[in-house]
DNA sequence: CTGTATCCCATACGATACTG
DNA sequence: CAGTATCGTATGGGATACAG
C-alpha cells in the first residue's frame, strides 16, 4: 500500500501539496520577492537592480530573473546587439497578478519592524 | 571603501535587507506557510498536522513547528504530563495578523492552477 | 502520541574571475 | 553593460530509528 495519496498541485512541470506551496514555489526563495518588489512600479536594468540589492551576487540576480522569465512573471528586453548592452526587466501581465501580494508581503515586514520598534 | 551600506531590517536577531525579505525570513521556506494555512481556522494536534500533510517528515515538521514558535506565529499547548502526549498548536495574536497573507498567498496558488488549467 | 537523534544529500547561494 | 564559469559552502530538508 502506498501512502494516502494526496492530490497534488502542477504548475510548470513541478508538483505542490498545497496552494501555498505553489506560490511559494514561485516567488519562495532568498531574493524573488526582493526583486519583484523592485519591479512593482517601473522598468530596471541589471545594473539598476544590482545598486537597489548590493548584497546579492551577480550570479544570483542573474539565474533569479531567468527563473521569474521562465515562470512568466517578468519579461527582459534587449535594446542593443553589441556591448554595451541594455536589458531591462520588467512584469509581464501574469506577474502583474502578484502585485497586491508582493505589497501585502511588504506591508507585513513593515508592520512587523514597527511592531518590535514598540 | 565597504560597500554601500544599506539600512538593515531586524527581527528576533537577523537582518533583511529589504521589508519582503523579513516577511519570507519569517514564513518562507518548503512547510511554513503550509503549517499556517491549516492552523488559520482551527487549532491542531499535532498528529492531525501530520495526515494533513503527509510528505512532511516528523523532523521537518517538528524543527517548523519550533520555528513558528520561536518567532511568534504559534503557540503550543500541552495537555497531558505522561504519555500518550496531547499537544495542540494555534495561532497567537500575532500569527493572526498573517491570516490576511497566508489567504492572499493560497489564492494566488489556486488562481494560478485554474488559469494554468484553461 | 509527540516528538529527538543520527546520518546524509541536494540545492541554494556566495566569492571571484572572466567574457561578448 | 550584462552577464557566465568555476568552485566552495551552508543549510534546509529527507530517511530512519529510537525515546519519554
Amino acid at each position: 500500500m502506498e501512502q494516502t495519496a494526496l492530490k497534488m498541485l502542477r504548475y510548470k512541470g513541478k508538483e505542490y501539496p498545497c496552494c501555498t506551496s505553489l506560490t511559494m514555489g514561485i516567488i519562495g526563495g532568498k531574493w524573488k520577492t526582493v526583486i519583484l518588489y523592485h519591479l512593482l512600479h517601473e522598468t530596471l536594468r541589471y545594473n539598476e537592480l544590482r545598486k537597489l540589492m548590493p548584497n546579492v551576487t551577480e550570479r544570483t540576480l542573474s539565474l533569479q530573473l531567468k527563473a521569474l522569465e521562465d515562470d512568466g512573471l517578468v519579461i527582459r528586453k534587449v535594446y542593443t546587439s553589441k556591448p554595451p548592452l541594455k536589458v531591462e526587466y520588467s512584469l509581464t501581465d501574469f506577474g502583474k497578478t502578484l502585485t497586491p501580494l508582493i505589497q501585502s508581503i511588504a506591508d507585513w515586514g513593515d508592520f512587523v519592524v514597527k511592531q518590535a520598534a514598540q
